[in-house]
DNA sequence: GATGTGTAGCTATTGGCC
DNA sequence: CGCCAATAGCTACACATC
């Protein structure tokens, strides 16, 4: 019996630290683009699970199926008819057009065609800060005990003195 | 050919018309055929200009050209007409340089002649449009000019001022395409200055610089940097894009730029740059950036040095370099090829220089790592001699004489590679008995040098650790060797005075005395008195304790191994005397250094014994308060260590410190941008703490993420960084977490809004201004961190039911009336739509959502954005409305009709006042905290209630009403549990009592 | 300024070629 | 065997649109 808890227990241990490291590696990944925080957040990142219906508009789209396989054709048809004309327009060369550098070289008059002076320097050179490369190995160490290094998601209100990680220099 | 002799000017004029436009008709559809469309534009030249049209010619070229200005960029049609234009204006070109060399004399004057003459008018016609309003024919106008920039011959004086004048404005071009082609003409112009000439940079040179590094544009940027002439004023510019904010930049330095500069690269840039650079890159968050530089590292540079590894760590210059290791790693992983070349032959340990130590050091890892025994042995001796190896090094270091014959060099360089040996003997295979001890007697005596480099001392007690029996074994060693040091000091130090007297004896021919005096200087140090006055004048006061130095000696060797250990103190009678003899001495020393010392080995002990932790507690309270700087981030981060291990157990009881104290305190710290490390570390800590759920407390959490926005910090990166990290991963692994920022949400983002609005009026130019985000990203990013669809281990049936952002919802629409400005409403409300609503969460919540939205487009005065993204709100809103219905009905059939009399009553009363006033906190009371297993143990209803607007004044922290500045923490909580219990509060003066002396404290 | 579409700059694979 | 084009597929960035 007691070999038997003690195996259970052990894995249950085993499990739950599993859990951690899947845990703190699915956050390291889902983060690691955000690390500049504030402004420079990107709504790519975290994709949304979209295993279901992200909307509130979903239900309408999945009760009208026909209708959007015809827009889809549609779409598809206006789409390549787009495309032909764009590039098939061709220019005639023989055909004068006296106005054309009229137009075409018309002075600028108040249009504005230049950059906004604050736009013309940037105090960050647009160099990327220091990356302080935080991640949940760094948040789970101790501070004056590095080798040491706590459970975040298992075992809440932690916390026996779990894990001694000799790391190499 | 199409035209042929005609005696009629306008038929002549005419056929050339039409043969240009033919063949401009025929070369707009393809690229097939451009070499014989050249070869047919040239004929119609020559022919014209020997008929005497070359003046028509040049009209209609321009004309028809003209054409294709309009088009934008990548239409073909205008790409190919510029390749064809290009290539004419190239073959010509060539063709006077062949006839040139040909020495035809006559004809190349004339030829020249027209050719200049056509480059004359046809630049002129085109700079007609590159102020154009139409940015396609300003871009096609500079993209054809960058295209013949390379043929353009030699320009007239004005022309060329005129083309320079132009192209200089249009590199402030609003569209980032014309300043694209405007930098490649621009670096036509820095040609001939690959020939150095120190003071005097060229213009154009100067610009691309100046647009390297400012224009907003990555495109711009990664052109002017692909483009810039690399000579030593340059090249740091050029070199810098490796940490551009664009990934495809960053790369080029990699894939481009350092690769193209080959050998040069090691010889004109110096170590600390590359080092820079590969740490960059090999740190880069992109992976292609990472991949760029560990190819460049392991093929380019590796094939450039021949396989030289060791020339390649001169390069990094290894004693200084931050990636060496890292540099090696990545070789090793991938050009395993190279593994079986590296050979360490015996002679070469008693020879070792810094980068062979270094390299054998990350050899033997890779090795270990992968399991690549055979190499292992057939490269490394045994222990034991590995032992005397380390030994040769240890002795040549430190040895009687080392003083005189070292230079500081020679010690830095030897230190090094002592410790490279180190590092691999922590790995070292010590079954042997013999080798065992071997090692371990070197490294025990290398601890005992009282000059040993402290990070010397670190890697040589773990390696201490590695060869102990156990870990009792290797803490009696390790405080032998610190006992050995403390008494040695003392003894010498009785020795001098004895030396001293002994002088003066000698002089007074009397030698008992020295025995005498000796006698009670061990009394008065055993017993602790001073021995009496007369003597001391007499005779130097005996030492009581070691020299200052040497408990900073021991100090350091006992925090290093009280690092390494996690057995329980009180299984350890060793230690517990260490603490009694040294480290607690430390923690009341005068001397900053000794102090800061003690209290970070005491905070050690703490971590392996709760009881003495929470004695202390009070104690690292009082550093973090009273302390400067140093000592301040040493104390916060014990306690914050403290708790991650012990959570709450160390506070709040009998004779202990209580929690709200301590919260205090990290009020305060976080507040402090006078020392923005100390606020990192609070930071930090604090998400941490929460983490783990030993803090949570609502006001202490809105602290956390007020901080993050606030823009005082905006210039603390690493705080900043800090959160961007924390916030989410609190938000997203809990939903008790993501519960409690949705609590706050509301809060904070009014007091942003207000701050914000403050911010706008002040004049405190645009610094500020742009130090602050704006409401609605501060909105996007909060609804973010409270959407239920990033929890973790969420089923979707659970994610619907989630109402968290209903929630949210519900309090942002009541405190949106408080925020003053239209301006700052209409940024809030645009996002509203972005909020998760389903159908599965709780209806009357749904309802009473609509009622207060539909109150809003009703009673606001709103902008026609605002209404709009309101109104699509609402559609939605009721859509889901009626679904939930449907959902509550189905329900209600199969459970009680008490609720659906409810909803019925609700349905046919909409909007009643009564109806309005059953509060939605009632409900929360019961349906928020009711599920949350106990963790939340504040209700959720009483939080808000204190939150909410009218009861600012009562208890919360910010109720000065600017949000987040100097002195917001309120006193009176503090006071108050001061009163309510027997804890241990902190006395916390104001600034100007502080006073190293309030440290003196007695345990 | 939120949105969707287009594009540059890669990577990886394939198959033909010397 | 290595080399090259051609091809498909990917992502972050740029552009266009309302």
């Amino acid at each position: 019996e007691n070999i038997e808890t003690s195996n259970t227990n052990e894995n249950a241990g085993r499990m739950e630290n599993l859990f951690e490291i899947d845990l703190m590696s699915y956050f390291d990944e889902s983060l690691k683009r955000n690390w500049r925080g504030r402004e420079h957040w990107k709504v790519r990142n975290l994709k949304r699970s979209n295993l279901f219906g992200s909307g509130p508009n979903e239900t309408n789209k999945l009760n009208n199926p026909q209708n959007e396989s015809n827009d889809d054709n549609e779409k598809s048809k206006n789409e390549t008819a787009a495309k032909k004309k764009k590039k098939q327009t061709e220019i005639d060369f023989f055909a004068i057009d006296d106005h054309l550098e009229e137009t075409i070289f018309a002075p600028k008059k108040r249009a504005n065609i230049d950059l906004p002076l604050k736009a013309r320097t940037d105090d960050s050179h647009h160099l990327l800060p220091p990356d302080y490369q935080f991640s949940t190995k760094k948040i789970t160490r101790l501070f004056i005990k590095p080798t040491q290094s706590m459970n975040l998601f298992t075992s809440r209100r932690n916390l026996e003195p779990v894990r001694m990680q000799n790391e190499k220099v | 050919m199409v035209f042929q002799d005609s005696n009629a000017d306008e038929d002549v004029n005419t056929r050339i018309f039409h043969s240009i436009a033919d063949v401009f008709q025929k070369a707009q559809v393809t690229y097939a055929g451009h070499r014989k469309h050249v070869a047919v534009l040239k004929k119609i030249q020559e022919k014209a200009v020997s008929q005497g049209y070359e003046a028509a010619f040049n009209y209609w070229f321009n004309a028809v050209v003209s054409k294709v200005l309009p088009l934008r960029k990548n239409e073909v049609i205008g790409d190919r007409i510029v390749k064809l234009v290009a290539a004419f204006i190239a073959s010509r070109e060539r063709d006077l340089n062949r006839d040139e060399a040909d020495m035809k004399q006559e004809e190349t004057s004339e030829a020249e002649d027209v050719f200049m003459r056509f480059m004359d008018q046809f630049i002129r016609h085109i700079l007609r449009g590159i102020e154009s309003k139409d940015k396609n024919v300003r871009y096609r106008v500079v993209h054809f000019l960058a295209m013949i920039m390379d043929n353009i011959g030699e320009l007239d004086e004005s022309l060329y001022n005129t083309l320079v004048w132009s192209l200089k404005k249009r590199i402030y071009d609003k569209e980032a395409n014309v300043r694209m082609q405007v930098v490649f003409c621009l670096t036509k112009f820095q040609d001939d200055e690959t020939i150095e000439d120190d003071n005097n940079t060229k213009d154009a040179t100067k610009m691309l610089i100046s647009l390297v590094q400012n224009d907003p544009s990555a495109e711009v940027r990664r052109a002017a940097m692909l483009n810039l002439v690399v000579n030593s004023k340059t090249l740091s510019f050029i070199l810098e894009r490796a940490r551009d904010t664009n990934q495809v930049n960053r790369r080029l330095v990699y894939t481009r730029v350092l690769k193209s500069l080959g050998k040069q690269c090691f010889d004109h840039v110096n170590s600390e740059i590359i080092d820079q650079l590969v740490k960059w890159g090999l740190e880069d968050r992109e992976p292609l950036v990472r991949t760029a530089c560990s190819k460049l590292i392991s093929h380019d540079w590796l094939n450039l040095l021949g396989g030289d590894l060791i020339g390649f760590l001169e390069k990094l210059n290894v004693t200084e370099s931050q990636v060496s290791v890292e540099a090696m790693e990545c070789l090793f992983n991938t050009r395993s090829d190279i593994i079986p070349k590296v050979t360490f032959p015996q002679e070469i340990w008693l020879e070792l220089t810094v980068e062979i130590s270094f390299l054998s050091r990350c050899f033997y890892h890779h090795c270990v790592q992968n399991q690549l025994n055979e190499i292992i042995e057939k490269n490394f001796p045994e222990a034991s001699k590995w032992a005397n190896y380390l030994n040769h090094y240890i002795k040549q270091r430190f040895s009687n004489e080392a003083n005189e014959v070292l230079s500081d060099a020679d010690k830095y360089n030897l230190d090094f590679i002592i410790k490279q040996l180190l590092v691999i003997g922590n790995d070292y295979d010590f079954s042997d008995e013999i080798g065992r001890r071997a090692m371990l007697n070197v490294v025990r005596n290398m601890l005992g040098i009282f000059e040993l480099s402290e990070s010397l001392v670190d890697i040589g007690l773990q390696v201490l650790k590695s060869l102990s029996i156990n870990e009792k074994d290797f803490v009696t060693m390790a405080i032998e060797i610190i006992n050995d040091i403390r008494d040695d000091d003392i003894e010498r130090q009785e020795q001098e005075e004895a030396i001293l007297r002994k002088d003066r004896i000698d002089s007074d021919d009397d030698n008992d005395d020295d025995i005498e005096s000796f006698r009670r200087a061990v009394e008065s140090r055993v017993s602790g008195k001073s021995p009496p006055e007369g003597d001391i004048l007499k005779n130097l006061p005996p030492p009581k304790e070691a020299g200052a130095e040497t408990i900073v000696v021991c100090l350091t060797r006992s925090s290093h191994m009280l690092k390494l250990i996690k057995m329980p103190l009180e299984q350890n009678i060793l230690i517990t005397s260490l603490i009694d003899t040294l480290i607690t001495p430390a923690v009341r020393n005068n001397d900053s250094k000794i102090r800061e010392l003690g209290v970070n080995n005491l905070g050690l002990c703490c971590l392996l014994d709760l009881h003495l932790a929470t004695e202390n507690m009070y104690i690292f309270g009082m550093c973090v308060s009273k302390g400067n700087s140093a000592l301040k981030q040493i104390a916060l981060k014990v306690i914050i260590d403290i708790f991650s291990l012990y959570g709450l157990e160390v506070v709040n009881g009998e004779g202990k410190v209580d929690s709200i104290s301590l919260h205090k305190i990290f009020y305060k710290v976080l507040k402090n941008y006078d020392s923005p490390e100390c606020q990192v570390v609070a930071a930090e800590g604090l998400c941490k703490l929460f983490l783990a759920d030993v803090f949570t407390d609502d006001d202490l959490f809105e602290t956390l993420v007020l901080s993050y926005f606030s823009p005082v910090n905006s210039s603390n990166e690493a705080l900043i960084q800090s959160f961007a990290f924390c916030i989410p991963v609190y938000c997203f692994s809990h939903v008790n977490h993501q519960k409690r920022l949705a609590r706050i949400a509301a809060d904070v983002l009014l007091r942003l809004c207000m701050l914000w609005e403050d911010l706008q009026v002040s004049d405190d130019s645009e610094k500020d201004h742009n130090a602050m985000l704006k409401p609605n990203i501060i909105l996007q990013q909060l609804i973010r961190w409270i959407d239920p669809r990033n929890l973790i281990n969420q089923k979707e049936d659970e994610i619907a039911k989630n109402s968290v952002q209903l929630d949210f919802l519900l309090d942002f629409v009541q405190i949106l009336p408080r925020i003053d400005k239209k301006e700052t409403r209409k940024l809030l409300l645009t996002n509203i739509n972005t909020v998760f609503i389903t159908a599965e969460q709780e209806y009357h919540k749904l309802k009473k959502l609509t009622e207060y939205i539909e109150d809003l487009i009703e009673s606001e005065t709103l902008d026609t954005v605002s209404r709009n993204a309101l109104q699509k709100f609402n559609e939605n809103l009721i859509k889901i409305l009626d679904a939930a219905y449907e959902k509550e009905l189905h329900r209600g059939e199969n459970e009680s009709t008490a609720h659906e009399d409810r909803f019925y009553q609700l349905l046919e009363a909409p909007g009643t006042d009564s109806d309005r006033s059953v509060s939605i906190s009632e409900e929360n009371a019961a349906n928020g905290s009711g599920k949350t297993n106990g963790e939340d143990q504040v209700p959720y209803d009483s939080t808000k209630k204190r939150r909410r607007p009218e009861n600012d004044g009562e208890s919360t922290f910010f109720n000065d009403g600017i949000p987040y500045t100097k002195e917001s923490v309120d006193v009176n909580m503090i006071a108050k549990s001061n009163n309510e219990s027997k804890n241990v509060g902190f006395a916390l003066p104001e600034a100007d009592e502080q006073s190293d002396d309030a440290m003196s404290i007695d345990i």
